[in-house]
DNA sequence: CCCTGATTCGC
DNA sequence: GCGAATCAGG
């Protein structure tokens, strides 16, 4: 794989938008976050530093003020190159958090439960409901055993991603979603029943 | 252990 | 120019 001009482009943007290289990495396909970090410095990219040996910045990588502020007035050009078959589905907000979540996943992997119709933490919830927004939108395949595999929507539909944030070491899932899917037994204490 | 980016250096 | 290997930090 070469890097041709439209890859660039997708490079620079994503790494602009603050991805991380073995994300940016993915994403263009057939390269290693390693060439993308390669290319990154080579065009120029990346942060002021000047650590011989070694170790560079500690984070400021991390740390992304709030570049973004072009907008590429290409000429006759293709606007908008996507190479990548994602079923954009966000019309309707679909939203419905995590209360009516239908469990009937595919067989296979690693299955999240569910939370139950209990009451859940209200901050917990908000903030599940908060990094949705955020969330990868990854499709079973695309789920790897450190993404978070919260189940978003109905499975009937297309409205259906698995969450594909970063999980919380070790568990399945987010930490937002770790918050909802093991709720310490303190909000879950017996609904006198 | 997982991850991150940075640098080096043979190709 | 490219990127794997390596380094260094979280």
């Amino acid at each position: 794989m070469s890097w041709s001009d439209e890859r660039v482009e997708l490079l620079k943007k994503l790494w602009g938008e603050g991805q991380s290289a073995s994300q940016i990495a993915k994403e263009l396909g057939g390269v290693t976050r390693n060439a993308v970090i390669g290319k990154v410095h080579r065009l120029g990219l990346s942060n002021r530093n000047g650590s011989g040996g070694g170790a560079a910045s500690e984070s400021a990588a991390k740390a992304k003020p709030a570049p973004k502020a072009e907008a590429k007035a290409k000429p006759a050009a293709k606007p908008a190159p996507k190479p990548d078959p994602k079923p954009a589905a966000e019309e309707k907000p679909a939203a419905a958090p995590v209360s009516r979540v239908k469990q009937i996943i595919p067989a296979g992997q690693p299955l999240p439960p569910q939370p139950s119709a209990n009451e859940i933490d209200p901050e917990a919830l908000a903030k599940v409901s908060e990094i949705e927004k955020k969330a990868k939108k990854l499709t079973l395949m695309e789920l790897t055993e450190r993404t978070c595999k919260w189940p978003v929507g109905d499975p009937a539909t297309e409205d259906f991603w698995f969450c594909g944030l970063p999980v919380q070491s070790g568990k399945p899932y987010c930490e937002a979603h770790v918050g909802v899917a093991f709720q310490p037994m303190s909000s879950r204490r017996d609904r006198k029943r």
